[in-house]
DNA sequence: GCGAACGTTCAGAAATTTCTGAAGACAGGG
DNA sequence: CCCTGTCTTCAGAAATTTCTGAACGTTCGC
């Protein structure tokens, strides 16, 4: 049987893991709401009644995960409401900021490897920045691989 | 010039980034204290020195990033006190992470997907379900494939 | 055994993050 | 215009995380 309770305790599940990846708590609620909701859109006060959480915070986290670019302003005809919606992309979006994270590492090691002269430090850093090269060719190439997958195969 | 401050603060400045990336930032200064020694082990008391922290932070940060495998116990002769220095797979290990985290959203989404109906919901779950499978499967993979790059060209 | 050096634990202080609710901005209808 | 419904902002409350420091173990030299 699957009842609203089993949903939304299922969305506060996936929420957790969220959070657990890295995201904010209200953002990961948020968007985990968008993608248990069995519409193609929602307003700040479906998520507000859904979450049970202020107006205000419902504002901040809409923020956020749209500054994220994992939802999007949908224009729904007859509503004065702003909508929003999933975008079809948002997981391999939410995957892809891996690699500004790695980049901002990246940075830092290169900076550490000026700082140093020879030793031990040296070789541990160059060995990391070797790491680092590598995963910031490799990580939006695994999208990219995903993508393409999905393209040959549509759905099962 | 490549002076002790200029190393302190390269080093701060990537457990910053290391922080960005998710990790607890006693834990993140402490993996750049080893990170950035010019020596092969360090002790407690040194990190604590090194860092201006108290010897309780020190212990606490030094479980953690032994616990995430990121360092090792190192048996020093004529020592009594206890001396830790980093793994050579610190980088992989760190990032290996990404694997457990991925399987625990994974486990998360295939629990919602038995919690709904069919509907958008299900077609959204369905959709995120095939990338974290996806990315579980290639993340080690990617793992790997540094590695065995790595064996192949030693050192340039 | 005793003392000294080192490390760990943990209760509480301090800092930080997160949420709320009230005030206000904005758009459209009447 | 003013009113209503909707959304945003922001100061402060609440919750959480992080750090400290003092008390307690442990180990080794003597």
């Amino acid at each position: 049987m699957t009842g609203e309770t089993a949903r939304r305790e299922a969305a506060e599940h996936l929420a957790l893991a969220l959070v657990g990846a890295g995201m904010q708590r209200m953002a990961s609620r948020t968007l985990a709401a968008f993608l248990f909701a069995d519409k193609e859109s929602l307003t700040a006060g479906d998520l507000a009644d859904e979450l049970g959480v202020s107006a205000g915070s419902v504002s901040g986290a809409i923020k956020m995960v749209a500054q994220m670019g994992l939802i999007e302003r949908s224009f729904v005809a007859g509503s004065r409401r702003e909508h929003y919606r999933m975008r079809d992309n948002a997981w391999t979006t939410l995957y892809s900021r891996q690699h500004s994270i790695i980049d901002d590492v990246l940075s830092a090691v290169e900076r550490g490897v000026d700082a140093v002269g020879p030793g031990p430090a040296y070789d541990r850093l160059t060995y990391m920045r070797d790491f680092y090269t590598f995963l910031l060719n490799e990580v939006p190439a695994l999208v990219e691989r995903f993508e393409q997958q999905r393209r040959e195969e549509p759905r099962p």
